[in-house]
RNA sequence: GGCGCGGUAGCCAAGUGGUAAGGCCGAGGUCUGCAAAACCUCUAUGCGCCGGUUCAAUUCCGGCCCGCGCCUCCA
């Protein structure tokens, strides 16, 4: 069955390229807009990789693990990079290493499979500056008086086909272009002149006859995957706000440098939102995944969290939310025990995929998943069991509370009373104990030879 | 103002021109000193409102109300 994604460009449900079977060398590429490391990513982030995680995940399972191309790039120089560098009075190169390294473990614990190449845009300034060069000769783009290079819009006519600009009204405040050297609002920088007030440190020598500087936005991601990917890639992701500019912007410079067109497909998620809206600091509903695991949650009910959403519509998330999820997930590592070897009926769980086959359809493939886990009739079998579990990245034996919080020493000693009391069936003594413990805020789960400590949860 | 998306049970959320998946919560039950877990049963005559098309609409069309996102560097 193939693949049918929604594609934002021609906004209809198209089927994926399949590779040459016959040849060995053709592989499907995909490319997946990383994240900025200045600071811990927010779920909200997270919801774009963990959907797109599972993307690739089907993208394996349907073409072949080693069919699949997958490249996703840091972006470690930019305004907001800078600014925290400045602020926490470190070397740039220090600060993105330091959030690249928890984005990474983050990753981890959500079960992502790490891209096969993760370029960063410092390391491929050369690349960039190559690309810009290109437009400049070919009247793309143009030096401005402090030494920057802009992209002209109105060299290129399809500008616009992607987030249909044309048929907006940009709402302008024209105090932004003012300050700015470019010819039309509309243009973007390539490569920007450096302001040693804003910049630091931060410098390369820039294209011929631009400034010293650093490079733009999205020159990063269209040099990247001209180098890993090649000039057209077959699909091209991330979330719905990079629609415009970043991937309009990108399309004009990487078609306009290579002549060629730049992706087949492109697809973008929906945003996250937190009690109804936007995540924000002053709401006090913005969450990283170690905010949540503080809390008491498994970053893998997290991602089952992100995944009860369509990845195309806005997916409102609550602790509710990761709670079912929480729950959800304990009653399939339930399943998943109790399911023979011996199966009857085979490939049970192919609605499954199925249902992610169909536009990535998350949230009917983990119902999928529960119908056919609650049907009476007939033994699933396990293999099939963990291709869905697979394909939805769902690590039944990742722990269920991580990081656990410390037991402070007051709810340990609380619970040796308990046990010692039960023990002696002393039921009574037990009783006011746990009603003590659950008054620190602790759970006390009898096992036959022992007790567990859970904190409770929110 | 422009572009786009959405309003389905207490919460989250699929879906279909023929009469509403699933998860959580809740209720009852089995089991266990208690609790937890597990298992069983139940839980939307209705899918924002008003019209229209149709034998039949939650599903198509029109209008209205409400919410959300984007509109130059935010996944």
């Amino acid at each position: 069955m193939p693949i049918r994604l929604h594609d934002s460009l021609s906004r209809e449900l198209r089927e994926l390229r399949r590779p040459d079977p016959l040849n060995p060398q053709d592989v499907f590429s995909f490319y997946n807009c990383g994240p900025t490391v200045y600071a811990p990513a927010h779920i909200g982030n997270f919801r774009t990789f963990v959907v797109n995680d599972v993307l690739r995940r089907l993208l394996e399972l349907e073409f072949g693990p080693d069919k699949v191309k997958h490249v996703r790039n840091l972006t470690d120089v930019d305004d907001r990079t800078i600014g925290q560098s400045k602020k926490e009075g470190h070397p740039l190169g220090e600060i993105t290493k330091k959030w690249t390294n928890l984005f990474h473990a983050d990753c981890d614990a959500l079960n992502c499979l790490r891209p096969h190449v993760e370029p960063t845009a410092t390391g491929h300034i050369r690349e960039q500056v190559d690309m810009i060069e290109v437009l400049m000769r070919k009247g793309n783009a143009y030096r401005a008086a402090d030494g920057s290079v802009y992209f002209k819009i109105s060299s290129f006519p399809g500008y616009g086909a992607l987030s249909r600009i044309k048929e907006r009204e940009l709402k302008v405040t024209n105090s932004a272009f003012d300050s700015d050297h470019k010819n039309d609002i509309g243009d973007f920088a390539l490569w920007k002149a450096f302001k040693p007030e804003d910049d630091g440190d931060v410098k390369w020598s820039g294209p011929d006859g631009a400034a010293a500087g650093r490079p733009g936005w999205h020159i990063e991601c269209s040099a990247m995957i001209k180098k890993h990917l090649g000039e057209t890639i077959d699909l091209h992701t991330g979330g719905v706000d990079l629609l415009f500019p970043h991937h309009e912007n990108e399309i004009a410079q990487s078609q306009c440098c290579n002549g060629t067109t730049f992706a087949r497909h492109w697809y973008h998620s929906e945003h996250l939102l937190v009690e109804g809206t936007t995540m924000s600091k002053s709401k006090g509903n913005y969450y990283t995944l170690g905010d949540l695991v503080a809390k008491g949650y498994s970053p893998m009910a997290v991602r089952y969290a992100l995944l009860m959403g369509h990845p195309r519509k806005q997916l409102n998330f609550t602790l509710d939310t990761v709670h079912a999820a929480e729950k959800a997930l304990a009653s399939l590592r339930a399943h998943r025990a109790a399911l023979a070897p011996a199966a009857a009926v085979h490939e049970a769980f192919a609605p499954v995929i199925a249902a992610l086959q169909d536009d990535l359809n998350t949230p009917a493939a983990l119902g999928a998943l529960f119908t056919i886990i609650n049907r009476k009739e007939g033994q699933p079998d396990a293999t099939s069991f963990d291709r869905a579990m697979f394909a939805l990245g769902l690590d039944l034996t990742a722990p269920t509370t991580s990081a656990k919080a410390e037991t402070p020493g007051a709810v340990t000693v609380l619970a040796e009373k308990r046990w010692a009391a039960k023990q002696s069936k002393d039921f009574a003594a037990a009783d006011a104990l746990r009603k003590e413990l659950a008054a620190a805020g602790w759970s006390m789960l009898d096992g036959k030879d022992g007790y567990k400590l859970e904190p409770l949860k929110k």
